[in-house]
DNA sequence: CTTTTTTTGTATCGGTCACTAAATAACTCC
DNA sequence: GGAGTTATTTAGTGACCGATACAAAAAAAG
């Protein structure tokens, strides 16, 4: 209601490009998760100094909370589409688990996935609550998109998604190879694809 | 081949449990992860000053890996139980992950798995050495183990259940019930079950 | 011009990190 | 007893953490 976007009307006009830096503060996030990267580190990366970093953001995690809205933004994408682009409940989990273990080793140098993996073991609460709002998010999307294709409970089915979308970020984090994720995503599509009663 | 337990034959003897100190510690590294501890926090709880810690497990990382060595022994008993009390692969893989799925929901203040995710976007490369030789001990334990039902590629499908695995510990660690944990673990296990060619 | 507003860099804050030098305390051996 | 050995405490190291006070700089408005 009041000001979604300062249009910069006086006052000395920003150095450095904002979205260019939000994007790459999500590229260090994702390579080593909140805690691993230190103010100082963003700083340096952005090309500015600390105090320019808490004008544009206020706080580191409200740099963070940018990062992890444009991660969504883009590299969340597959989600829906993968979803959308099925026609039965079993093709929206195998096309959205085999694009999850694809998406979650292409940048090779930030494995996995932000929300599921970049606040784990993180002592910052604000954090944590940033990326499991997210997850929330994707579960209640889930949950919508496969009712279309089912009257089971649903619930329990973004459940598991969810537990093997995580089971892949994690071992992606730890560096196992495409093959290895796209067997797995595959097994994990096939406990769903013997399971008869659909419609 | 020279001292494996030193026997204090003289000087001022040790003033606490060292192994009660180990259990202590691995507590805490369950709760918070190893970067999540800090050496200050372990000291107070092992009623003893940074000094002696260090005198009696070198460093931080020392103390991790005994923790680690007490954890794999008896909390990962159940791996071996699993696995060996089964007649079958598809077996086996059902036990395993049912029981992960108890395991790592049985501790309600330190759920999921340290090995799996005590180091996750852990900074120290040390400590996350430790927890991946372990997890690599584990899945070469769990290939030999299910070669005894089958002929297939049992590699692969230990790299399955460690993923699997994973997914359950890290949804552990965000706070999913047992019943969630239980559900996913059953499909996990039926992907294993409706593949034909076991023997 | 001056005033006002906003961003900038310099320098630093208090707090926490893993870790340790040095002195003391408690034990065994002689 | 004294000598030797080991564990203890006190007190503190330098490095890093997120965050900031302050003043100079750069723009628009009057």
């Amino acid at each position: 209601m009041t000001d979604t976007k300062k249009e910069h009307t006086r006052g000395r006009p920003r150095c450095f490009d904002r979205s260019a830096a939000v994007k790459t503060a999500l590229s260090l996030f994702r390579q080593k998760g909140y805690d691993g990267v230190g103010v100082a580190e963003l700083s340096q990366a952005l090309g500015i100094k600390p105090p320019s970093l808490y004008a544009a953001f206020g706080n580191k995690h409200g740099l963070f909370v940018e990062a992890v809205r444009t991660y969504a933004a883009e590299e969340g994408k597959f989600i829906g589409e993968a979803v959308g682009g099925a026609n039965s409940l079993e093709e929206a989990v195998t096309n959205l688990l085999i694009a999850a273990a694809e998406a979650f080793c292409r940048c090779k140098d930030q494995p996995g996935c932000l929300i599921l993996d970049g606040t784990r073991n993180c002592m910052d609460s604000n954090a944590r609550a940033t990326t499991e709002e997210m997850r929330q998010e994707t579960k209640t999307f889930l949950k919508k998109a496969f009712s279309r294709h089912s009257s089971r409970d649903t619930g329990e089915m973004a459940d598991y998604v969810l537990i093997a979308m995580t089971g892949l970020s994690g071992a992606a984090r730890q560096g196992e190879k495409r093959e290895v994720l796209l067997g797995a995503a595959r097994r994990f599509a096939a406990a769903i694809l013997q399971e008869e009663d659909s419609q």
